[in-house]
DNA sequence: CGACTTTGACCCGCGC
DNA sequence: GCGCGGGTCAAAGTCG
């Protein structure tokens, strides 16, 4: 299934065509104050240059539209592969619900398998096995599942970067994996009586299944605040209350810690392309969403043949 | 120095 | 009752 995943770097290198050398700005562009800049701006451009920038614009524009259109058919990708994944989701259920308690761990684990096939799985549910393990236990806690794959740098560590912060209370090796699993308390409100145990998966170990129990009683970490946190660098629970509602189970939150966590790290480190989809489809939404987008694009350009004039002259 | 991780000990539930 | 295994505690160590 891996290969119906659009591989997309989510990059967005808008200099498709580069312009011409002469369009080139110079480093110095970048460099001291823009005060006065637009008394600046206001050059002298012969109208031959008029007609190049005129065109450079045009073919900007054409290349928004086109770019545009990819993101619109990376939208509608998105949403026929979610509408599959959703589907497997609900014949994968209800196949569960005829299995007996004894063979449910075993089906959890092949259905763990199906999911890995398009390597990345986030399950959220209110009555799982952690219910049948333990009925005494408040039935009405929720326990959420996510399968993330890491890169190879990642195995070493159990850290999972979901956006919130999290301090490890203990370690233990369990019988039936030989990696240790890792438990984790939510550390970002003191109140919040999250947890989470994350231990890599016995049969993939770049494969790094976390386990949530409870809700969060407060909103996910903003960007200054998870910057606070570098030691960590834990990122996003899966379940804000709120979000919760809305979209495939544990999706936008999981989506929320790579985009709110560093940037660069995030992307590196969570390869699910499941998430990566997540993220293209949300750039996207954004993007042909703001009608703001294309003029903004359109004003930087030519912002940018403004400062070429101005450079020119120097 | 504070926050966090590590890790051995302890607690508790469950099955025999 | 006993042993096993999972979960938690807390002191010591580490790091920025």
């Amino acid at each position: 299934m891996d290969s119906s995943w659009v591989d997309l770097d989510t990059r967005l290198d808008l200099n498709l065509n580069p312009l011409p050398h002469r369009f080139e700005v110079p480093k110095r562009e970048f460099q001291g104050d823009f005060a006065g800049f637009e008394e600046k701006v206001s050059v002298k451009v012969k109208p031959r240059e008029i007609g190049v920038l005129e065109d450079e614009l045009n073919r900007i524009s054409s290349e928004n539209k086109k770019l545009t259109e990819m993101l619109t058919v990376l939208c509608e990708n998105y949403s026929i592969l979610e509408k599959q994944y959703m589907d497997l989701l609900s014949k994968n259920s209800s196949s569960e619900t005829e299995l007996t308690a004894s063979k449910k761990r075993k089906s959890d684990s092949e259905d763990y398998r199906k999911m890995i096939g398009f390597n990345g799985h986030i399950e959220c549910s209110s009555s799982d096995e952690e219910s049948c393990k333990k009925p005494k236990e408040n039935t009405k806690t929720k326990v959420s599942r996510i399968y993330m794959r890491t890169s190879a740098s990642d195995t070493a560590s159990l850290i999972m970067k979901d956006g919130y912060q999290w301090r490890k209370y203990g370690q233990k090796v369990t019988r039936d994996n030989p990696s240790p699993r890792a438990y984790f308390k939510c550390s970002f409100a003191p109140s919040c009586a999250v947890k989470k145990k994350v231990q890599r998966s016995a049969e993939d170990p770049s494969v790094l299944v976390a386990t949530y129990e409870g809700e969060h009683n407060h909103p996910p970490p903003t960007k200054p605040e998870l910057s606070l946190s570098p030691s960590q660098g834990s990122t996003v629970g899966p379940v804000s209350p709120a979000r919760r509602s809305q979209g495939p189970a544990g999706t936008l939150d999981m989506f929320q810690g790579i985009v709110s966590d560093d940037a660069k790290k995030s992307v590196q480190e969570v390869e699910a392309p499941a998430i990566r989809q997540i993220l293209v489809q949300q750039m996207a939404a954004s993007l042909t969403k703001d009608p703001t987008f294309t003029a903004a694009l359109a004003a930087a350009i030519s912002g940018r043949f403004v400062d070429q004039g101005r450079t020119e002259k120097w």
